[in-house]
DNA sequence: ACAATTAATTAACAAATGTTATTTCGTGGT
DNA sequence: ACCACGAAATAACATTTGTTAATTAATTGT
């Protein structure tokens, strides 16, 4: 076993050494190139990705064609096609590499199947399905609460990271607006703070 | 047990009769007023809620004393505090009756040690967590895709029971704006219909 | 049924965003 | 080092939203 794949479950305490054992066996280690697509709307692909480098982005398309980033995932999270992952459906998403990636690839359909036997794994699952669902409230409440500049400086105050890391054209939609008014926003800023 | 305990829980597969006993034994049955108050900010409120009739609406209170409702839960729905739920903390939500309701309030600390016994009710908290992850992303979809005006027209089409027993000024930032500029979208919609 | 309170609509204006186009900047590739 | 392309910034204008206030409609309580 590789010891980044090691190395990226020993934090998981729910688990022991032959569940994550259990885990390496269906999954495998990928890399992806900057830009490079991962998975495609239509897609049936029943993989979590635990990143070990780089940056994923999730998007849309929208009926008229224009893009709308809607996850974006780094170092240590998960990620996943939505439908795929939830609903053993096809993806409506796009999944692609920001940076150039290292991400462990699980098979979820095998990863399932295994949760029948191992209650141990199928808590690992309902743990990290938890910590998600905590984390989409939490950006549901972004948008509830926070007008499109407060949402702008709450990403810089608690995730300075995806701004540092991900282009600008791909955070405006990440944040609900548009490429120009996220400018503007920044511009307003930067001749507030002096 | 009260038929419409047993009711409620007929349709989780995962679930035998006497799994639904243990849960009985830690739930209770309870009515709200229109317009109380189930839980504050504050509260450590550890129950989950299963709907059996009305509606309840989850809210926060922002730093200038503003609400924002951030989710609306009806009958057949689970709802709860996201802290309390997910992270055993105390509530950062307010959640309130907007109709007479009833509920079974279902005692999360007692069930989760359940849990570490029966592989069946890990599975139905399991699926649970993962249908409302379902839920809460798309509704970020909402948000990252759609415009306000948009979104009030998807709520018509996908979820109109909403629509018609919230009262507007708990619509308004569900959606995402003001009560003014909902009622602007409204007639702007009832103008051009005709 | 009535009064009193609250909700919803409308109006008027300020501010922000969306849109389209242009310019400037930065980056990657050769 | 240079060119070419895409990203970001800027500009100008239309549209929408936010804000505050006033009006109308609806609801609640007695």
């Amino acid at each position: 076993m590789e010891k980044s794949f090691l190395e990226f479950f020993k934090k998981f305490s729910q688990l022991n050494l032959s569940d994550i054992l259990e885990i390496y066996k269906i999954s495998s280690i990928k890399s992806y190139k900057a830009g490079e697509k991962i998975a495609q709307e239509g897609d049936q692909f029943d993989f979590a990705l635990g990143i070990l480098k780089g940056v994923i982005r999730t998007y849309v398309i929208k009926s008229n064609g224009e893009e709308r980033t809607v996850r974006i995932a780094l170092e240590k999270d998960f990620t996943a096609c939505a439908n795929c992952l939830l609903n053993d459906g096809k993806s409506n998403e796009f999944l692609e590499a920001v940076e150039d990636c290292l991400v462990i690839q699980i098979n979820t359909r095998k990863f399932k199947e295994l949760t029948q036997q191992n209650i141990r794994l199928l808590r690992f699952w309902s743990d990290n399905i938890g910590q998600v669902l905590n984390e989409t409230t939490n950006r549901i409440l972004f948008f509830v609460v926070m007008t499109p500049e407060e949402r702008y400086q709450a990403l810089l105050d608690q995730n300075p990271e995806i701004i540092l890391r991900v282009p600008q054209k791909y955070l405006a939609s990440y944040i609900g607006i548009t490429t120009v008014s996220l400018s503007r926003i920044r511009s307003r800023k930067a001749n507030s703070n002096n």
